[in-house]
RNA sequence: GGUUCGGUAGUUCAGUUGGUUAGAAUACCUGCCUGUCACGCAGGGGGUCGCGGGUUCGAGUCCCGUCCGGACCGCCA
């Protein structure tokens, strides 16, 4: 219900139903076609847009004159009757009908706009930011907003349904050395100390299970002082959820229940059972531990090395130095690839030597249509070799094998980007078709070249798997965790893990991470305390709430989803932030500026 | 910290090998128009070519520096 004392409706209700009905309709003026003795106005709201006729020689002069003062996005009060169309427009959804306005009253006058305020505006991205209040007068622009309101909604009503209750946790909290570098805000009652901003509220939660609040979630924002990029701001909304008495497999099948929801919900798809795909399997067969699998193209391996894999060679039969030097020799196999033209494949080649991928060049084998193979290769290795490769790519006639070499860590990840981008060149990353996995058993630590030490893959409360204690002494890098992602169309949505909850294997995490007892004791003291008055096994999970919703939308990036987003040095142009602030300031939090 | 692309009218862009007065579309202003809805027609105003320096007879165009914006790498437990 939208009637108040300024208007009895909005301006995309009015049909043939309410012909005759005397109206008041409130809004800005989109357009003022002005034919002489007839003109239009487009009268616009949130709800749409509805048509102001003036016939100049049948009305009074005042109201001529007020329409013909009118400028874009003035702001005006129309009382009138609704009459039927001569002409109607069936392509808006008030085109039966149009407005004879008995008054106008100009509520508020506009400069004009510095672009245009259609859902195809003119507006390039860093003007539509410095006005984002016009910009977000834009249908496309305001549907994304509404899109994330009716998401939050339904994941309240999946997870209330769930016992899950919302508790809000405070923004004012402690600084760690963990993780991604925190905001600090400094404490004027409590000179030279400092708050930090949460990245998320992971030992709050954590500590609500030890309350017994069972199961607890919130819609968060949480802050992370790190470069952005188009999926990524400084401050960003989670999905943040934690459970007690549970597994793995209870966390996995709640959350993949919720988003299965939200698809129901929000676009009618019923979504098939999520795959789950070890970490181990993702990075050998994608190179990613986000792989997207909207389409096939897993890489096959000519020659690795593998401690856990019985050593494969498919080069030996030549000395081609390339090969011979690699760590791991792999490709994949593009269906249909065998027409690409040289240039095309020059391209590629051009993609992967990027200083960004990294790798020093391509070799190639197409299999034409005739069944005979050309390679780059065919100087070094004999029809055989070749068919074996073939064989084992699984290629068929028309397809096109790209196979990189090096060092194996590397020589993975630029073939997962190779992989990206000829699927998204050959058209299989549809924004319509959804692909949602969990990728299962991450490592739980990773080496850190940096720090000279381990550190923990996820976060330090992250409980290693029950069969790989034992390796926790032997060989760390090897223990796999209880963590999981969830991963729609190669975008990490959220993840999670079953947190360790036993007050000692906790200490003994904190000291493998190089935390002595004191500084274990000054950072998560308050966690080990809890931990002994009895803790629950307890496990969750934080999505991320604007990837969500922009892969809802089917967009690209997040500040589409978000009101009012930083660019990409973080900083707010439209309330200049940030900015300095003054002496007085500086002297009350006791701070000193060093230019 | 790095790679890369861009910055020209209110806006989005074009601008050839360095060469006369820097263009288009749209927006804006004026006039005409009785069924428009991307209205149409005629006319008009609007430029520190991001900024600074250099090369040159001559720079929007070439070089150096710098600022701003986009994408990416590093970073993001």
């Amino acid at each position: 219900m939208i009637q108040t004392n300024y208007r009895s409706h909005s301006c995309g209700e009015l049909q043939a139903e309410h012909i005759g009905q005397k109206v008041s309709l409130c809004g800005w003026v989109a357009k003022v076609r002005d034919k002489g003795s007839l003109i239009w106005v487009d009268l616009r709201d949130k709800f749409g847009i509805t048509q102001i006729s003036i016939v100049t020689d049948e009305i009074s002069p005042e109201i001529v004159q007020v329409v013909r003062s009118l400028g874009r996005e003035f702001v005006i009060q129309v009382i009138g009757t609704v009459v039927e169309r001569v002409s109607k427009n069936d392509k808006i959804a008030t085109g039966f009908i149009e407005i004879i306005p008995e008054k106008i009253t100009v509520l508020n006058e506009s400069k004009v706009p510095p672009f245009l305020i259609e859902d195809d505006t003119d507006g390039g991205d860093d003007l539509r930011l410095k006005y984002r209040y016009l910009d977000l007068r834009r249908n496309p622009v305001r549907k994304n907003l509404e899109l994330r309101h009716k998401l939050a909604k339904e994941i309240r009503n999946y997870l209330d349904n769930e016992a899950f209750v919302e508790v809000e946790t405070p923004v004012l909290i402690k600084s760690t050395p963990e993780g991604a570098r925190d905001f600090v805000v400094p404490s004027r009652m409590n000179p030279g100390e400092f708050y930090a901003l949460p990245q998320s509220p992971q030992t709050f939660k954590q500590l609500l299970m030890v309350a017994g609040f069972d199961r607890y979630y919130q819609i968060v924002k949480c802050f992370r002082d790190e470069d952005l990029r188009a999926d990524r701001q400084p401050e960003f909304t989670q999905i943040d959820c934690e459970m007690s008495f549970v597994e793995q497999e209870d966390i996995l099948n709640t959350f993949e229940g919720m988003v299965s929801h939200l698809f129901q919900k929000a676009k009618g798809i019923s979504l098939p059972t999520f795959e789950r795909m070890t970490y181990a399997h993702a990075m050998k067969f994608y190179g990613s531990d986000k792989p997207d699998i909207r389409f096939g193209m897993p890489f096959f391996e000519l020659k690795a090395d593998s401690e856990h894999e019985l050593a494969v060679d498919f080069t030996y039969e030549n000395d081609f130095p390339i090969f011979k030097q690699a760590e791991l020799v792999a490709g994949i196999c593009v269906s249909d690839g065998a027409e690409f033209t040289r240039k095309q494949i020059d391209e590629l080649t051009d993609f992967i030597k990027r200083p960004q991928t990294g790798a020093t060049g391509m070799i190639w084998l197409r299999v034409m249509p005739d069944g005979e193979l050309k390679s780059s290769v065919d100087k070094f290795y004999g029809k055989e070799t070749l068919l074996k490769w073939a064989t084992l790519a699984d290629a068929k006639i028309g397809d096109l094998l790209l196979i990189l070499a090096g060092e194996a860590e590397k020589t993975r990840k630029a073939l997962g980007e190779l992989r990206l981008e000829i699927a998204e060149k050959q058209g299989l990353r549809s924004k319509d078709c959804f692909a949602c996995l969990w990728v299962v058993d991450f490592p739980l630590l990773e080496y850190s070249e940096e720090h000279h030490r381990w550190v923990a893959m996820h976060h330090p409360f992250t409980s290693p798997k029950a069969e790989d204690f034992a390796l926790l002494e032997t060989d760390p890098g090897k223990v796999r965790a209880n963590a999981y992602d969830m991963v729609i169309n190669g975008v990490e949505i959220g993840g999670g893990s079953i947190r360790i909850f036993d007050k000692s294997l906790q200490a003994k995490m904190f000291s493998l991470l190089g935390f002595s007892d004191e500084d274990a004791k000054a950072q998560f003291g308050f966690l080990m305390d809890a931990f002994s008055f009895g803790a629950p096994p307890h496990g969750g999970i934080a999505l991320g709430f604007d990837r969500l919703c922009t892969l809802f939308g089917g967009a690209d990036s997040i500040r589409d989803f978000i009101a009012f987003p930083k660019n990409n040095a973080g900083r707010d142009t439209m309330i200049e932030s940030p900015s300095p602030i003054s002496k007085e300031q500086l002297l009350e939090l006791n701070l000193d500026i060093r230019k």
